[in-house]
DNA sequence: CCGGTTGCTGCAACCGGTTGCAACCACCGG
DNA sequence: CCGGTGGTTGCAACCGGTTGCAGCAACCGG
């Protein structure tokens, strides 16, 4: 391993020449730069991270802690996260929490020794736990709101308003929601927003699950729907429960949207489908991991706790379609 | 932030002192012990990662390399990475190649100075590139053979001969399979497993594709298999790719398994789904990740480099059925 | 010709731990 | 009573960089 004195004496400069050579380029008259710059390339000098670490405070490094990485929802803000720290040659430090608490705060405690900065995708634990670690390093919330600390709001519940109020617009007059498990800070916001939405609208809501993120929770809902007669429209929370209804609804002989009409509140782009051509929101997950990234350095040196508000769109397809009365149930196709 | 001295300080013994009593309490008097052990936690006393990286030259760090982490087949891996690795205390370096050759190398010279192990997840670059690492540090591969290099195999090229032995077994002669897009090494191994063992099995092969792990690319392929008659099963290789293929068939009214078998070279939990009750493979990725770990400290003193095989299961579903001769083309459900 | 800048470089301290070595103190057996 | 032994502890060097400060030479204007 060649050290920075292994440079400088080869350079035949001092250890603190070599140091500004490499790090502080204008500080060094241009010739002795470019000896030292060649007998380092030549030597395959590295900085070591922890040296520097130890001196300068920084370690380049940011921690993001997550509930799960094998999730549709979460990887693409990781993914964005990564993208927008490798632009300053920075890293990830990767924790998942599996949705504890517990070893969410633990987790959190032991990367804020080694990090920079964090990142709290979806946190669990209560606002003063994740406020404690305001004081230690700069923190950043994504879809989760904690008073006096930056974040950045995916508006998915925005998002599924726009889905009711365009089933309203179809001439839906009752429609069921199916939502999520999780008692999360933003499943609450969903399940209110599509309640105030249909308020709003005037369409009759049916609450239905909560149910897991799966395909086989959406087959077993599917038949529970299918024999639900009124019901003219399904809002699914998560894509693979919409892909679970889908295959659900067809067995079951419904047609969408000739019967039935189909939206996820989720962006179907996550799972690798552009073309089920099917209702639901774009929603640009890898932009909210960028914009924690920005708020982040925003927050160093630590000033006033920014929002960033990211805004889904709805891309209609056809999957859903003008309200019509069900046919009476088919003989399903299997 | 308080420091070794300051806890040295208030316990009344020297630095060195301190330091043992935290890190090798064997070598201290007891009573000694138990007097910095407290001071150190009524001060809050945490160790400076970096400092103690800086002398002992271990980070407590392992770097992970992988081609994407929004991707159900990846993701699982790098959580039993950090599962096995967070029972040691140790913390992932995350980066993303984006399966770029250039980047991963890149990437990898980054990571390789601050951390205590590699692991490359189904890396693409050349053998040379990835054996420079091993004089640096420890590295495993996952779903990839490096000569001398240690490394964790899936074996999804045996799972995927599996799928086409047993349905051959079922009576079928003239199977299909949907391959992938990358020119990946593992892909490679999997198509010459699937032509292997339909040649073993006397079995006619159609190999459609490439194309990408995508619910869109099924539903088009699906549409091309509906009208290619004499194919009585198809193998798709990922699990996005086969809902494509459930649904594509099924809108062009072929049903499964009564006109066409329907089988998954793939593990269709990572995608949510137990009951699509569909024929798959059960591929333990999170033990791949967790055999990865294990090698890595196998590794460390260097040895001969160790190969660990992770099987694949045969999860026989209601997709696959015994061949018959597929019935007239019926009018598309839709 | 002189004092004052300006620009570049080196000395040495420092970041916060770890560890080889020596000092010290019983306490032991001879 | 003495040298030896084992268990504890402290001193100080060291890991590999960074940086405040001082030294030094060249160059400036007066």
């Amino acid at each position: 391993m060649v050290t920075l004195a292994d440079v400088a004496r080869a350079a035949g400069v001092s250890k603190a020449t070599a140091s500004r050579a490499l790090s502080r380029p204008d500080m060094v008259a241009a010739d002795t730069r470019e000896r030292v710059l060649a007998v380092a390339a030549t030597m395959g000098f590295e900085f070591n991270a922890s040296a520097r670490a130890l001196t300068t405070g920084r370690t380049g490094l940011i921690g993001v802690l997550v509930p799960s990485i094998a999730n549709p929802y979460f990887a693409p803000i990781v993914t964005g996260v990564q993208r927008a720290l490798s632009a300053h040659g920075e890293n990830i430090l990767l924790a998942v929490s599996e949705g504890s608490q517990s070893s969410e705060h633990e987790l959190a405690g032991k990367l804020a020794s080694r990090v920079d900065g964090l990142v709290f995708i979806a946190p669990v634990s209560p606002d003063s736990a994740i406020r404690s670690f305001t004081s230690k390093l700069p923190v950043v919330t994504v879809d989760r709101t904690v008073p006096a600390v930056p974040g950045v709001l995916i508006d998915t519940p925005g998002g599924v308003a726009d889905i009711v109020t365009h089933l309203a617009g179809l001439g839906h007059r009752a429609i069921a929601y199916v939502g999520g498990p999780d008692g999360s800070w933003m499943a609450e916001r969903r399940n209110s927003a599509v309640e105030e939405a249909a308020r709003r609208s005037g369409v009759d809501l049916t609450a239905l699950g909560p149910v897991g993120p799966r395909i086989d929770a959406g087959l077993a809902v599917a038949e529970h729907i299918a024999a639900e007669r009124s019901v003219t429209a399904v809002v699914a929370y998560s894509s693979y429960l919409l892909l679970g209804l889908h295959l659900g609804l067809r067995e079951a002989g419904v047609r969408v949207p000739e019967d039935i009409s189909l939206a996820a509140s989720d962006d179907l782009t996550a799972i690798s489908a552009d073309r089920p051509d099917t209702t639901a929101l774009r929603v640009p997950l890898e932009e909210a991991g960028i914009a924690a990234v920005r708020l982040l350095q925003e927050a160093n040196p630590p000033k006033r706790a920014r929002r960033l508000r990211i805004a889904t769109e709805l891309i209609v397809g056809g999957s859903t379609a003008h309200a019509t009365v069900r046919a009476s149930s088919t003989t399903p196709a299997r």
